[in-house]
Parts: structure tokens; sequence; C-alpha cells
DNA sequence: CGGTATCCGCCGGGATACTG
DNA sequence: CAGTATCCCGGCGGATACCG
């Protein structure tokens, strides 16, 4: 359960399936459009979710190589669950921050006693 | 949106709010119901929910002091979403551990060749 | 192009000791 | 009881170099 949950909150991992909603993507295209990733946190990430089965990898033989990302139908199921608490999120964002600001205004260590 | 979603990815911070799904608790008995956190985090995380308006912190001044923890509407509502989330991984968890083993059947590295 | 392999710095968080 | 304050270690992830 909590290491499913985990998944939710590496943040490479919804940016990369994010990536993946509507279409199939190489590992190069990849590495551009998930902006700040390294080509290791990548590789990662994505034998993560090859393994647990939330999308797949394809490998043409070819010259030069080329392997092909895409979602499974149960990644875009999860997808489509963090996409309702993404919503949550935006709902509640402003909420958020002004409580943040409000916290940080009354309990903010005093620097001029 | 990625520090909001983040919240969530803290194993700490859902384990401390879905113990005050029904009840207000108090300090020790939150160390107490969520098992294997310092006492430390557990400060680290009451006051990162507090600041983002999650739960409300009363201070009792008695002897001993006494502080109550509960969740405010806000921290409710997120509770749900979290709920919902949890229900995809009930419903996938087999599928997800039937596809990992038959990845690490597959893909393993050979310790025998 | 799509990866491994290796090194290494940093910081998240546990353990412990102390306080209002 | 409900916290701070320190110390300290392991492992996550970036940078770099190399390979099929």
């Amino acid at each position: 359960m909590l290491k499913i949950l985990a998944l939710i909150g590496d943040k490479w991992s919804i940016l990369v399936i994010g990536q993946l909603r509507d279409r199939t993507l190489r590992f190069s295209e990849l590495h551009r459009a998930v902006t700040g990733i390294s080509q290791r946190m990548l590789t990662l990430t994505l034998r993560q979710l090859e393994r647990d089965g939330l999308l797949t990898r394809t490998v043409h033989p070819s010259v030069p190589p080329r392997v092909d990302y895409a979602l499974t139908p149960l990644g875009a199921t999860l997808l489509d669950s963090v996409a309702a608490l993404a919503e949550w999120a935006t709902t509640h964002r402003q909420e958020i921050n002004s409580n943040r600001r409000h916290y940080d205004a009354t309990h903010s260590p005093r620097t001029q006693p």
C-alpha cells in the first residue's frame, strides 16, 4: 500500500507518466520533455514503471537504436486517479498558500525582538 | 502543485492524517498510534500540516501540558481524495505485485548462467 | 541513441540528551 | 508531556566517463 502510494510521491514518476498521457515517446524525447531529470533517474524511473506494468518498453532493432515508451491501460487508470488528486491540489492551492503565508507571518522566529 | 502532491508522497503525513480521521489526538497518542515514527519526525510533520491548514494545534495550559491535534475541514477533504487513490492501490495491488514478480523472473540478472 | 558503471556530496531522518 | 537541540550515518541522486 505505502509502497504504491510512494510511487505517487516520487515526482519523476508522475511527470514521466504525465508526458505519456496521450502519446508514445522515445527515451531522448522523454529526457527533453521532463525538465531537469538526469539520464540516470529517467532510466531508473522507467525501469520501475515498466516493472509495475504501468508502461511498456519497446526496443526497435535499428541503427541508431530506438526505444519507445507508452502507457499501459493500468498506467492510464493511475493517471486518472492522480489527476483527481491534482484537481484537489489546484482547487485548494490558493487556500493552502494563504494558510502558509498566515502561519509564517504569525509564527516566524523574531529577527528583531 | 508538485509541492502539494509531495505532501501525499510523505508517508508520515498520510499516516498522521489517517489517525485523525474521526477523532482528536494528543501528541503522545499520535506517537503511539503511528508506528515507527520518531518524536522529531512527528513534530516536523505536525508543524507542516498545521502550516498548510490541514490540522489544528490546541495547547491546553495545564500541568502537565496537553496539546490536541484535530483535522480541519480542509484536511478532511484531502483525506477523502487520498482515500480514492488508496482504493486504486488496493484494487490493483495484486496486479502490480504480479507484474513485479513476472518482471523479476524474466529480467533478473542471471546468478547461474 | 540509449543506456551502464562509478564516484561522491548532501541531507533526510534516527538516536540521544536536554528543557519549559 | 511535548517538545528543541545536536550529532551522525545511509542512501538518493547528480556528474562524469564509458559501451553496444
